[in-house]
DNA sequence: AGCATTCCCTACCTTTCGCATAGGAATAAT
DNA sequence: ATTATTCCTATGCGAAAGGTAGGGAATGCT
């Protein structure tokens, strides 16, 4: 069905989650998983790749959690969903016609070759301050405010 | 890592080769499969939701075969990986926000929704006579002719 | 120093689904 | 009738995704 990975997803859904309290104090993984509906376990292991890539920063003991690496605003969310899911290109033989015997003659992957283009730029169009906007417009239309 | 399924890409190289020999008689179901490396059994079953989607013809019994169902130029590439793989949205809550609990407030789901749409995009503006063109000029490129 | 807290690392289990194979029924030409 | 082909349904297999578990290492607090 061509569906992204939960690990696209949730790394995706985490990132924006800290991108939603970038100013504040490192948040708790417990705290992103809570938030975002994740288990916490399993959200933990999307860390590794995630600090790897430079895109999030842990700290440990009392006080500690994690925080974005970078400002909201200078992480595409191609970055993440690189980082968990390595190169975008669906096929290999995209990037390496040497993989498929038929690479040399194949209209075929230039066509697969032009659609990972499209979802490449799609993602790399939006960082995470995009996304944490979209998040607050959207916040504010569901759950309208009462106050005054 | 968001690679297409072996359906979409056997769909599109079955209907590739169709394309290929648009004028001749019925391709048999051996001959398309031998001539894209497809295993023949396997291959047999895209062949009902590309009759359903009226993109594929078959004809049984001696002199038998299958052919394309409308001109090459009038078949996108988007309507046979959509015949094999369902709709194009990555995910269920683009197009029912319902089945997404979050999705009154989800950032995330614009997101893959602008992503869906680039690759819908990708794959709509190829036709087959399109990949038939591309294929032939690499077929030329890559076995050069030896005659005169 | 000792202790609690939190991230960090590795291994393992479970389920799902893509991929493929197999066998036979229906249909058309000779 | 025989042969050639598409059509239909069911079943098996293996890899990868998705998730669980437990302990180790660093940090800060008292
Ligand atoms: S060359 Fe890899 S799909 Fe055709
Ligand atoms: S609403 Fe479905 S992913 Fe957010």
């Amino acid at each position: 069905m061509l569906k992204p990975s939960t690990r696209a997803r949730y790394a995706l859904r985490a990132m924006l989650e800290l991108s939603l309290h970038e100013a504040t104090r490192p948040l708790l993984l417990r705290e992103i998983a809570k938030a975002q509906c994740i288990s916490e376990k399993y959200l933990e292991q999307l860390t590794v790749p995630l600090r790897c890539a430079r895109l999030l920063r842990g700290r440990r003991g009392s006080n500690g959690g994690y925080e974005l690496a970078k400002p909201a605003k200078e992480i595409a969310a191609r970055e993440i969903v690189e980082a968990v899911e390595g190169r975008l290109d669906l096929l290999d033989c995209v990037r390496m016609p040497v993989v498929c015997d038929r690479a040399p003659a194949c209209a075929a992957r230039g066509l697969w070759g032009r659609v990972s283009q499209a979802i490449t730029a799609a993602l790399s169009e939006t960082t995470l301050a995009d996304l944490r906007e979209e998040q607050r417009l959207a916040e504010a239309k569901a759950v309208p405010s009462y106050e005054i």
